[in-house]
DNA sequence: TATGAATGAGGGTTCATTCAT
DNA sequence: AATGAATGAACCCTCATTCAT
């Protein structure tokens, strides 16, 4: 059935499609509302209908990435898995998300992850929450004893997010795609290996 | 003496350590030319005088970067020393830098290392030579036996480097300074522990 | 009984009052077709079911102005009061419309009496008629010999009508309201002492 | 001799010529941008050179009607003159002004005597200014035993200015200009002998 | 009648670049 | 070498109006 709701839908779905794709070809700077339009196959108006102007669009684009990510680190912290298991949960999310929407991944990565031309208050205090959440993981993983105590957790969280990062980052420069689950199973294997490995408590 | 040739190399520099603060503080997009003159303390007329361009004087600034860096990596590569020494030259070119002109670094990672909205194929080209060659002193730690071979030296390379650049990212975007010589060694050798423990030979 | 008849007035009042209200709130330039559709309570694509457009909404305010003023100024002048009667009466239309609907003086005055911008031929033709039948009011005061005669009486008129729209303006400025009829009485009263006693005979 | 300074003036001063006559003739808000430059006979991005945007532009014109009426409200109010001078200067301001300039009378009368639209609170406040540095010759004729007492300043100065305005924006709208001294001199002694005789003590 | 999605022509503003002096 | 006036192509956003439902 499809009704007015559903069409909205379409509308609505089509330009945030488009605005993924414009930005990450073009970076946020550079993406016009008139290439999202173009892209999305409606006119330049109305995306205003959609998204009151660009930061908002914007913004509905990182609050994707950040509610399905925060969703998933909520799940981990609270879990009674090892420190290796969630950190692998969270290694999924970016790959997961790299193979389904991965223009998400990598607005993320160019948009926020390294750039302070686009960091408002709001979007610093998500990306902190972040790096919070995932510290205390490995602070867990320090108090378990299984890793190692005399490096400060922030260092190790710093290391291990920057390892992930860069990988996806690559890629995303590299334009690779993830081409099958023994792949993602393989990078996940040598980012976790090599910190863990470093990492743990001996 | 001050000649003319001296003069143009006072006017040149002053624009080119403008441009790194500027394009430091605000973005290369968003970094105007004018911003740029005014910082220089010259007309922004004169700008064209040394610089073709925007991109010409943004080359400039990235140049500055890359030639430092591949002459560290000749250097490095050539050497005799184990791996780990070798990486910690590359760690301490980063933390030199940051040290000396953390507008470079800044850039670098900010407009170049995850951003693709900037990247000429002459840029992505120099970027590609920077992973070809630290990965080059990584597969030469795998042939000696140093490092595991159980995991693709690019895997390895780009979990080191994506340590590296995620500590000294979120330096930036903290704003910190290193403070010490010793705060440079306690740096290092947290990002060189826990990789070389994660990725070595057992 | 609420029919379709009373059903259409219903809506149609409710969209002329909301004109009346955001017109004045914010000029007719600045009123949006949606904020009047909003303040009316109704969607904006209806408005144009009964105004087949914005002028034609602003007509229909201007309307109910200049079609009441009339019919006061037709009465006024085919009496046989005196003069200080008839611009009284002149000067009570103003008055007693400020009182009930401050919103239809606040729009002659700021957007018709003074401003060049909105006056189409049609509108600037019931304003010149306007003008001409308070001078017949004057010119009837002078050929009576109640007003002096060595003045225009277009000038006259010009001084009359001056007064009376620059006392509403200031209120309409300041966001005064008519407390009380004596107020209001007091207001008349002043400004037709000082133009009679001026213009009288002597 | 024609300097650099001089051209500046030239062009500055042609962009200042063109607002006043685009504003004059569609009012603030229908006047674009582009209309004033064209108008100017330099390009679009000019006009920012010289006014920062359009409202910075407008405030240039505004500043030009009000430095120069109150410069002539200082000499009027601090002169030993009766107040049949004293308002008899304000008048020949205006219409003075109107001979001259009479893009300036209309403007003011238009886009800031009685329109709310435009009305920033420094705009206001200076027209408060105004009408009290009126009220205050108004006040000294009260005190002087000159004009009335029973009827307030305030009220006296408003029949005043409003019949002024009323002259000059009937001229205004009528397109009507001043011919002679001698047309002058009676339109301000129609104004005078009405509001004096008035408002006379008697 | 009634809704609000959809359109697109402006209009203000920015800023890299050119060029006369 | 040096200035800054001058140009004009973009680009974001608004909003009157149309139209499918």
């Amino acid at each position: 059935m499809r009704d007015a709701a559903h069409l909205r839908e379409d509308k609505e779905g089509a330009i945030f499609e488009a605005a993924l794709k414009v930005i990450t070809e073009k970076g946020f700077h550079r993406a016009r509302m008139s290439d999202i339009a173009r892209k999305a196959g409606i006119s330049y108006g109305l995306v205003y209908h959609y998204y009151s102007n660009k930061e908002d669009l914007f913004d509905a684009v990182l609050n994707r990435w950040w509610d399905h990510l925060f969703a998933i680190l909520k799940d981990v912290s609270r879990g009674v898995e090892d420190v290796t298991s969630k950190l692998r949960g969270i290694i999924f999310y970016f790959l997961n998300t790299y193979q389904d929407k991965f223009e998400l991944v990598s607005i993320f990565i160019t948009e926020i992850s390294r750039s302070t031309a686009n960091l408002t208050p709001r979007r610093l205090e998500r990306f902190k929450s972040f790096i919070a959440l995932t510290e205390s993981v490995i602070k867990e993983g320090q108090d378990n004893g299984v890793l190692r105590n005399d490096l400060k957790a922030r260092y190790l969280t710093t290391i291990f997010l920057g390892a992930l990062e860069t990988f996806i980052s690559t890629m995303v420069i590299a334009n690779q795609r993830i081409k099958s689950n023994a792949q993602k199973e393989r990078i996940a294997d040598s980012i976790l290996e090599v910190f863990i490995n470093g990492a743990k408590n001996v």
